[in-house]
DNA sequence: TGCGTCACG
DNA sequence: GACGTACGTGACGCAC
């Protein structure tokens, strides 16, 4: 049965929903224990599209009921929504537009959040063996159900006839049903804990991105107008560098023509572009630099101008080196963090409201930012449609210029909280790793002195650990590729390309990692015997988060046909090994696969946790705003994967401790062995 | 559209 | 005894 709450008295009864009032709407819901929840918008973006509609479901009496926001206050839902659970798809985006009448509602499902964490680590949708997240592809995959959209891109200029009316209330007639039956899986596979964390972390995410980030115009534009300075020298650089250089005479030429206006220009020009990696090969093999890589993919050889290719290589000719890495600082700042980042302001808030994936990576970690463009901000600020971008706001440079331009509204303060090494202590309780774990709760807590002391055992067996930062600074600056190295799973060979060393000296570097930290070491095997065994890889076991290797049982059948006796290894080395066929393609996609899945039993667990504890720690932030009357008042900007960022009245003078203990707190629910302390920076501006 | 490079953690 | 060889993202310009 559909219900429609509406004063528009254009709308009348019809067979498709019978017309009733909001006290009698509100009656039938009082005996809800939960809802069925979706609307109907104008556009995507909450700060300028309306809201249309509301849609209440209830599974039990299978009735549902839309309220038309046009004619009807949505605030009139506001105990309903705030006091049941709320069941829907994608509720970060109808939360946002539920904030716009101070509605807030924190028991939320989401199940297509739900969803995503069942599938963590199958493709997205469109690649081979991928998943599509929709209410459609859900409805199918699991109801059996064809749920017909065909009528979501004409509501716009249809408005509320009685097929949309049939539409949006259809949106909520089988969510439960999905939340049923995601939740017998989540018992299934033991995540259900993971899913309650999820989806309390839903309304945290949707207040981020409704708050968005404020950011100075003028400051801004003044960087980018310094940036294109640099970078204007930075390329008049290179061009006098060439030009003087007679090696490079074929990238030079004199223009004969001349111009109508300035005359004969004989000054030489120089014809490279240097943002093409192409063109910079050919001019960096005649300097006499190694451009040559192996290809990560293919194993092939191929030239490569990265900037650890080029800087590992000094006495070459470092003059070039130092101008063509100052062009590329500059000419990826002009281009990423530019004219973007003010097309993307919304005039109407006066901030930044980027976009997030809340299981944005394998890992569980949360990604930032769209290709897809905010063509509602672009329209409401007449610009061509794809001009207005979802910025990552994970990403930019760290330093004072940039960071400094993201700003509190007058009153507020910014604050940034970060984990101090989140992962390394959380790599410390996962892996049970002693040495490490002694030095964090009795030492010094300087995880790359330790390191340093364990690697480089032979240089520094007569110094101690906390000495090691002011006598040798320099092999703790160094030992951190090789720590990195080790706790993304790699081996002597990955030492060996980070340092620039001989296989030999990075296999005695690796052992004695190894040897110091026994632990890690011991994870790894198992962690790697684990997922060849069942598939997958359990990333926190009190949240039952778990990465699927999703091809796993094409990838276990092949590992029992080498190890049949219809195999044999010799027959291979003699017929197939060299040759590049399938049989040989299929070998090394073989052990590939293996030892990426390797890695990631050893690394994701840490990043996956991180993640974890960070949303729990948003989630409970959030909370205690509400719990606070501070909606809208303490916001909440940006989360980076270790810190959370915020502005706060400056009158909440504490607000900084809070935000600390409650990181604090979050992480000791799922780090037991060490505490892993948060700090707290205050300013003006975003303090990094 | 794929690749190369670089921004962040 | 075989194999590959450092994790996770997104943005942008070039080459095709």
């Amino acid at each position: 049965m559909i219900y429609l709450v509406t004063n528009n008295q254009e709308l009348f009864e019809s067979n498709v929903y019978k017309i009733i009032s909001v006290e009698e709407s509100l009656k039938i819901m009082s005996n809800w224990d939960k809802v069925q929840f979706d609307t109907e918008t104008e556009g995507r973006d909450p700060h300028i599209c309306k809201l249309l509609c509301m849609q209440f479901g209830y599974k039990k009496d299978n009735i549902q009921i839309v309220v038309d926001c046009s004619s009807i206050n949505p605030v009139l839902y506001k105990s309903i929504l705030e006091s049941k659970l709320i069941i829907g798809q994608n509720l970060k985006f109808d939360l946002q537009f539920l904030y716009n009448y101070s509605i807030i509602p924190l028991n939320v499902y989401d199940t297509m959040i739900v969803e995503q964490l069942l599938y963590l680590g199958y493709p997205s949708a469109g690649l081979p063996g991928g998943i599509s997240y929709s209410l459609k592809a859900i409805a199918e995959r699991r109801l059996r159900i064809d749920i017909d959209k065909t009528i979501r891109g004409e509501i716009i200029w249809r408005g509320l006839d009685s097929q949309v009316i049939k539409y949006a209330a259809g949106d909520v007639e089988y969510l439960e049903d999905i939340a049923h039956l995601q939740i017998e899986d989540c018992k299934k596979v033991n995540c259900l804990e993971g899913a309650k964390v999820e989806c309390a972390f839903v309304p945290a995410i949707a207040y981020m991105e409704w708050c968005g980030i404020k950011l100075d115009q003028e400051k801004w534009t003044q960087k980018m107008q310094n940036d294109k300075k640099e970078l204007a020298n930075a390329e008049q650089a290179l061009s006098n560098f060439v030009i003087s250089t007679p090696a490079l005479s074929k990238f030079t030429f004199i223009d004969l023509q001349g111009d109508l206006f300035s005359g004969f220009d004989t000054k030489p020009k120089v014809t490279i572009n240097w943002s093409s990696s192409s063109q910079v090969i050919a001019v960096a093999k005649i300097l006499g630099f190694n451009t040559s890589v192996k290809d990560k993919k293919t194993g092939e050889s191929k030239d490569s101008v990265l900037e650890k290719t080029l800087s590992t290589q000094k006495g070459v000719n470092d003059e070039f080196l130092r101008l063509y890495f100052a062009y590329q600082e500059y000419a990826k700042v002009v281009s990423s963090f530019g004219q973007g980042h003010l097309d993307a302001v919304n005039p109407i808030t006066g901030r930044i409201h980027t976009t997030y994936k809340q299981i944005g990576a394998s890992s569980g970690r949360m990604s930032c930012g769209s290709t897809q463009p905010n063509t509602d901000l672009a329209k409401y600020k007449k610009l061509p449609s794809n001009r207005c971008k979802y910025p990552n706001i994970q990403q930019l440079p760290a330093d004072e210029v940039t960071r400094s331009a993201f700003v509190p509204e007058k009153g507020n303060n910014m604050v940034s909280c970060d984990f101090s090494a989140l992962e390394s202590r959380l790599g410390a309780d996962i892996y049970q790793e002693h040495s490490m774990l002694n030095e964090f709760l009795y030492g010094s807590g300087d995880m790359h002195s330790l390191c340093a002391k364990m690697v480089f055992a032979d240089e520094l067996k007569d110094i101690e650990v906390k000495d090691i930062k002011k006598v040798r600074p320099d092999l703790r600056k160094k030992v951190k590729s090789v720590e990195f190295a080790k706790q993304f799973g790699g081996s002597a060979y990955a030492i060996s390309g980070s340092l620039g060393c001989s296989m030999e000296e990075a296999q005695k570097f690796s052992d004695y990692y190894d040897q110091g930290f026994t632990g890690v070491t011991a994870f790894k095997e198992k962690g790697s015997r684990f997922v060849r065994s069942y598939g997958y890889i359990l990333i926190n076991p009190i949240t039952g988060h778990r990465i699927y290797w999703w091809d796993w049982k094409k990838w276990k059948e092949i590992e029992q046909k080498y190890k049949s006796s219809s195999w044999s290894w010799d027959d291979y080395k003699q017929h197939h090994k060299g040759t590049g066929d399938m049989v040989e393609q299929e070998v090394r996609e073989h052990f590939k696969a293996a030892s990426k899945w390797d890695r990631l039993a050893l690394n994701s667990p840490t990043q996956g946790t991180g993640a974890i504890i960070i949303k729990s720690a948003a989630s409970t932030l959030f909370k205690w705003i509400i719990d606070h009357s501070l909606f809208n008042k303490v916001k909440l900007c940006a989360l980076i994967h270790d810190e959370i960022l915020c502005e706060f009245p400056k009158e909440l003078v504490d607000f900084p401790k809070t935000l600390e203990t409650i990181m604090e707190q979050s992480a000791a629910k799922y780090c037991k062995s060490l505490p892993i302390p948060a700090e707290a920076e205050v300013g003006d501006h975003w303090i990094h």
